[in-house]
DNA sequence: TACATTTGTTAACACCGTTAACTATTGTGC
DNA sequence: GCACAATAGTTAACGGTGTTAACAAATGTA
């Protein structure tokens, strides 16, 4: 009675091509350019089998955030277990976290809805140096009254910046939850850790 | 002579419309929902005129996006301008930038590439929740071994976090430059800065 | 063999950005 | 005032998107 059987892992199957043939897209030319007509041309069949396995593009791309997620879990599981001192562990998952993101790009960019027309722009936008120019001045300021004067002003601007850009879209992600005033917290909590470690010696 | 700087300003005026239409749509709906159709349709005029204003889609958007970091720029200036002590510039200026993404929603999205698909899916997945679980788990232990012990470790653990994606989602979105061992100080940085506070009182 | 179910197809709907080809309107030189 | 050139605005199309209704072909069952 294996025919029941088979046709499930058929099912499977095809589903697994249909998901090949998305992620080959995605690697090629990123992930907006994926389209449900490209992945029926690819597995050639016509385009409305593919909604028999997936709800929706949306689905599709769900199960890559899935996936990317997973992996992500996977390897910071890993190399925690390679330490046994939290603070050490905390310092191999941020690095572990990091290589995820660039060896996994797609991946991350999906799982966190990164990456759409301002990525080509924003390197050539000059009233951003306005707004890069205010950050790095008072940085600067703060660096030379301080008792680390050699610390490195651009290195602290590119750590300021990149906090303060973490809290706001990590918040925007998660639609409301919290109140105002928690979510300020964190800002608050990461703010007085960075001008911290940057008076203080 | 005023012909030709009357119609110099209404081509000024036309575009304005043109903006201010899109402008209206990317409010009501956010700003993937903008279309060059529903803009012509808004100013009552056919869809090829917005194409002798703006040379394409992007080029309306990016005019948002300097609006964006215009706008930015003088609020962080504004608040800067209030106080003169560094350190304490560095934190209203945190709190300003974090008042603008907030006030401005759409901007901060539009500027940063921000908010595709899976913003709306990021909540429902449950796979993400073994990722929360390692990293709280390990500022639970890092708290508990340290001086700090009273230090609130779900707060801590949304810093970490958001130090974490800010730095990735920047250093993404400025595609290439740096080489990666200068972008790697960056997070070796942020996150020793952040471990200290963690874990001293 | 006759019927029902599954499987896959074609063709359409309603959108999208962009552009070529055309018309109506305006301004200019005679 | 009239013919001509320049401008402004139009319609209609091209090629693309996600999604679905209606249909045909293959398969399994009685």
């Amino acid at each position: 009675m294996g025919i029941a059987e088979r046709k499930i892992r058929q099912k499977e199957e095809f589903k697994a091509s249909i998901l090949e043939a998305a992620w080959l897209q995605v690697l090629a030319d990123g992930w907006q350019s994926l389209s449900i007509r490209k992945i029926a041309d690819a597995i050639e069949y016509s385009v409305p089998v593919i909604y028999t396995h997936f709800e929706n593009k949306e689905a599709i791309l769900l199960e890559f955030t899935k996936e990317g997620f997973q992996k992500l879990a996977d390897q910071l599981q890993g190399v925690k277990d390679q330490h046994s001192d939290p603070s050490v562990q905390l310092e191999a998952i941020a690095n572990a976290y990091w290589d995820f993101a660039f060896e996994h790009k797609e991946y991350y960019q999906l799982m966190f809805g990164l990456g759409i027309p301002a990525c080509e722009m924003v390197n050539q936008i000059a009233e951003m140096k306005v707004m890069t120019m205010i950050m790095i001045s008072t940085i600067k300021e703060a660096i030379e009254g301080s008792e680390n004067r050699e610390a490195d002003y651009f290195l602290k601007y590119h750590t300021y910046f990149s906090i303060l850009h973490g809290i706001v879209s990590i918040q925007m992600i998660q639609k409301e939850g919290k109140p105002a005033e928690e979510k300020r917290m964190i800002l608050q909590d990461a703010i007085s850790g960075f001008i911290k470690s940057l008076i203080i010696k």
